[in-house]
Order: structure tokens, then sequence, then C-alpha cells
DNA sequence: GCGTTGTTGTCCATATTATGGACAGAACCA
DNA sequence: TGGTTCTGTCCATAATATGGACAACAACGC
């Protein structure tokens, strides 16, 4: 009865939509699972909601199109008029375009595969993949590719370059996915203070066996991350020596596209 | 207190999502908005719903990020997030391959601009573009461009090669959206008869003034329209002799394709 | 200046709507 | 055949979303 008025200006996150947001928790979830789709119970696992109510949801975004249902392994995907609505907006993004040269250039220098990847909510997102030259490359991760903040080096490097207790906010909420990648609250904030002391994110053993990525942030005007530029290739290329010279290039890139937006 | 078990199994829309419903409601509306994005007001008359609900929902959707407001003029518009979700799904839709070798073999005999327009809900959205090789092209619809079905004679041809009973009912839900396309309910069950008639749409007043349109549908294997293949040009360069064989041009090319996405 | 019209934004009592505990069915396995 | 793990459904209930009414602001005319 006495904090009606002084809350409602700062951050109060607008009442009467619970439904609508529960439904793009969900979505979010199933966009994870790309094409393949997920099983109502991880959705469940994953969202915090009970049964009942993602049952409902999904099965309401199926009847409107949103959804899809996998006939065969009865999994839940992101359907086809989320692409339909995406249509609405221009192309490439302002990020992808001015990231580019820095791309090319970084992949060429390299040799080694490189992604560039969007913090989405508390998602990373890649958006971009170039291959290298080196005959061996990790190419597990996909265009498209969505994973809880945290579990990749490049959400490692986001967390790291935001203020600590705001990234601390995005692991717990995170926390009940990260089950699923076979990791925890407290070796993702491990790995967090890390990256803050190196200057980059790191992952001596990435989700694929054998393999190891560097990620670098890049920040908006605003000092915010906005994305992260990642170096991923099998463990034995990036001894400590080339670790520190892909580093140096990323950094290096990483500043010119954050100068390229932010002009 | 009788149809409590009869009409539960065929086509009851589920409840208990009625938010969900309209958010993806004014989704939509949006979606035709593009770019420059949809006044408030306009929602409000496109849906149907409430001002003060389309204002709630409209910004509890921009703190999700699904929604954005351009600062300028105050207008909202598909945001960020939609493309992100959209890329869980593989890339080109079955549909877009398929269509392919068609509307390039099309293009280059017609030489004037071709559109594969496909159904989503109660609108037509233009997925592809091929200009021709003419030195007048209408080229005002792009890929991503929405409208109610109904408006484009793409939209007249879908409807005109569905059912009777879905297309009124169709055109009813939408006739709300017509004003602000500068027709009516009643206009638009003309075009169809005319069309069911003819064997394919057509539009001697495109909604650009001066040019004329030819649509023809494509079915999928249910016998459902699910596109239609568009010819635009300056009304003076389709008189009635080439309206026939530009007609005839997109009929066989609609069959080759109905049969590309049947086996 | 001052009404007029056309916007968007907010409040809050209310009834409608979404919720989730409990139960049921289906598929798989030993 | 009983156990386990999944998905689907019901319905009384509480919580949620609703929309009428009011407010604020901008642009325009005179």
């Amino acid at each position: 009865m006495d904090r009606t008025k002084i809350a409602r200006n700062a951050a109060t996150p607008r009442q009467g939509a619970q439904a609508i947001r529960r439904a793009l928790a969900v979505l979010r979830i199933l966009a994870a699972g790309r094409e393949a789709g997920v099983p109502l119970a991880e959705v469940v696992q994953a969202t915090g909601l009970t049964r009942p109510t993602v049952h409902r949801i999904v099965h309401v975004l199926i009847e409107e199109g949103i959804v899809e249902r996998n006939a065969r392994s009865g999994r839940y995907a992101i359907g086809n008029q989320v692409p339909e609505l995406a249509l609405a907006r221009p192309r490439p993004s302002r990020l992808l375009v001015a990231a580019n040269p820095s791309l090319r250039r970084a992949s060429a220098e390299i040799g080694d595969t490189l992604f560039l990847t969007v913090r989405t909510g508390n998602d990373t997102l890649c958006v971009d993949r170039r291959i290298g030259v080196y005959p061996i490359q990790v190419l597990s991760i996909e265009v498209g590719a969505r994973r809880p903040l945290g579990v990749s080096s490049a959400g490692v490097a986001i967390l790291a370059a935001m203020p600590a207790p705001e990234a601390r906010k995005i692991v717990a909420a995170n926390e009940k996915r990260f089950e699923a990648y076979r990791t925890d609250t407290a070796t993702v904030l491990g790995e967090i203070t890390a990256a803050r002391r190196l200057g980059y994110g790191m992952r001596e053993i990435g989700l694929v066996q054998g393999t190891k990525s560097i990620s670098t942030w890049i920040k908006t005007p605003d000092g915010r991350p906005a994305a992260a530029m990642t170096v991923s290739a099998v463990r034995t290329r990036l001894g400590p020596r080339r670790e520190q010279e892909v580093a140096e290039i990323l950094l290096r890139e990483a500043q010119i596209i954050e100068q390229a937006i932010g002009g």
C-alpha cells in the first residue's frame, strides 16, 4: 500500500500479460532446439512452468502456425510463420554488415573457423560463420545455433563484459537450463571471472570433445556487450603461444567492429 | 449446457490462451507495416481489440524485444528478436526451392515483374520477386510485403481457389482491414467470382495507379491453395491478347510447381 | 490564446481467463 | 504384468487480463 507510485516509473515490468511472456519464453526454448525440436518435458524443465500450462501454450501456438510438431518424434519446433513474420524486417542487420570485413580478414589470417554470435535475451545466437583454410575445421556450431548465455565461450565473453550483478542475474535465470549442457552455475561463474582477468573468453573443453574456443566481446556505443567473435579449433592447434596470437587478432577486429557500429 | 461433449473433438479452438492469440494478431498487423511500422490506432482498428488492450500487448512485446518502436514516428514495428527466432528454421522453404526454375523460366519468357506470394493465415506474403528485361517494371511490391487476402490479385487468386464458404469466412475476417486499402467486401467477393470464372486472378487497377496484375494459384497436394504466381505490368502492356498469353504461361508453370511439391 | 480533433498513455474494479493439481492414457522396456 | 516416462485432459479456483473512463500531449485553425 506504499510502493504504489514510487516503483512505477523505474523498472516495473508492466503487468497484465503473464500469458504472453510465458508463450515467448516457450518460443525461445523451442528456438534452441532448431529443426529437431524439443520434447514437451524439456520445455517444462527449462521454463519452470507447469506441464499443463506449457502444453496449452504450445498447442495454441500450433493452431496459430507459430509452432510445429514433428510427426515422427513428437517434438515441438519453431513453425513456418516465424520466418514469415521476420520478413517484415529489412534483411541484414547493422552488426552483420559492420562485422563482415573483420570476419573476412580474421578468417584469412587465422585459418580456423570463425563465429559471430549475438546476445539475444538470455541466449547467445550464432549469426555468421566463416570457414578457414586449415584442413581440420570445427563446424559443430551452425548459423542459428542458440544456447543459454554461459555455456559457450562466446556466452562467457559476453557475460564477462557486463557489470557483475547483471551477469550473475542472467546466470541465475539460466540455471535450470545448464544441466542439459553438462555445466552448472559455479563453473560458469568461474569462467566469467577468468575471462575478465584474461580480457577474452576461453574454453579448454568445447562442447565438442577435443576442441578449444577463444572469444572476444563486442560492445555497442552504450558500453553493453552485444556480440562476440569466436575462433574454434582442435585443441592441439591452440597452444598458449597461438592462443595469444589469435586473441590479439580477435581483440583488434572486435575494436574495429565497435568503431564501425559506433559511428 | 448441452454442447459440452459434442463439439470438443471437431474444431474447438482450444481455450485458455486468449491473450496469446491476441498478441499474435497484433504481430501480424505490425508485420504488414514492415520497417515503417503501424500507429497504435491502426492496430486497434485492424484487430478490433480495445485500445488499452492493444497498448498493453504492444508494450509488453517491446519489453520482450519482439516489437520495436520507431522513435521519430512513434509507430510500432516487428522487432529484432523475430528474425532471431526465425533463424531456428532451415533457410529456404520447400516451395521457394520448387518454384525457382519456374520463376526463372516465366520471367525470361514474359519480361515483366514476377512475384511469388504465399498465403499465411488471412494474409498474403510476397516471398520472391523476379525483375524482367522490359525497361518499365512494377516494383512496388517487395519481398516481405504482407496484405490482407483479397486486396491483391494474388490474394484474390488464392481465395478463388478455395471452397467458397472458406473464402467468404476469410473475407469477412479481413473486412475491418479493407478500408486502409481502399476496397470493401462486395468488391473483393466480386473479384473472386470473376477469378473463378477466368481460371486466374486479375486486377485492372493495381494498388499502384496504371498497373495491371494477373495471378495464378498454386495448390498443395491436398488441394488447398498455398501460393500464387503474379505478373504485374503497366496496364497498356497487358491488353486482352497478351493477358491471355501471360495467363497461359503462368498456368503452365503453376502446374509444374504443383507437381514439384506434390512428389 | 483557446477550443477542436487525433493521437497515446494510465488507472482500477470487475468478470473473464488462465492456471495447475490430479487423473488418464500411450508407449516402451524388462 | 507391473514399472517407468512420456503426453494429454479436466475443472474448481485464484489470479489474470480486460476495457470503460479519464488524462496528457501535439498539431491545427482562427
